[in-house]
DNA sequence: ACTATATTTCTAGAAATATCGAAATATTAG
DNA sequence: CTAATATTTCGATATTTCTAGAAATATAGT
């Protein structure tokens, strides 16, 4: 992990709909969820979610299977807690809020 | 923290340019940089610069406050807190690397 | 081969974002 | 008030992203 692989994650994830399938994946854990059944949960046309799902991908936070005639995805081993170490040792002051200054006093 | 705004924080976060400006003002600590000094550093145009400054105002992820001609830029304490809890909580499996099936078996 | 199901790719218009020069604004000094 | 510095706002263009319908592809069953 990096900056630059970590502001991809960052992107990626920023978007409201990658995000809510995203934690879907996560609450499914480790099987995942077919393509299908995410549609169904999310309300989203299929291409659409089809377009998001692909850039999960190719950011390596999603991975996805074929079993059969469906798709299952999970969300890929790992790369949060990457993610989450980075932000944490790049990305935190480590300073106290005390440590501020107080710009809501008048 | 909630997953809306959790969305606005990385996507504010997920543009290269304004994660290498707020990494540069959480390593500059509870004082922060002022504009001009991370435009020197970061070798941005001024007009672009004060662009993404103001986004990651609006998000939150960032404080500023004038100091005669200067605007001193901070990060906003506790944000990255809150991010970082909220991914932790909400977008990690806690399942552990080996429950997942392994797809890079050949 | 034919049909049904699951999902992706193609396509395109609309909306958002990035970039940066020029002009405008704010502040200080003289 | 004028000049100099610091930063933002404006305006224009280039690029990306979002969305979703239509068509294409992949797989399974008969």
């Amino acid at each position: 992990m990096n900056e630059e692989i970590a502001a991809k994650c960052l992107s990626e994830l920023g978007s409201p709909t990658r995000l809510s399938v995203f934690r879907l994946l996560v609450k499914a854990g480790p099987d995942g969820m077919v393509v299908g059944d995410i549609q169904r949960r999310l309300q989203i046309p299929a291409s659409t979610l089809s377009h998001h799902i692909a850039r999960l991908s190719w950011t390596g936070l999603v991975e996805q299977r074929r079993q059969g005639r469906q798709l299952h995805c999970s969300t890929r081993p790992g790369i949060m807690d990457d993610l989450i170490t980075f932000l944490t040792a790049e990305c935190c002051t480590g300073f106290d809020t005390a440590d501020y200054a107080d710009t809501t006093a008048a």
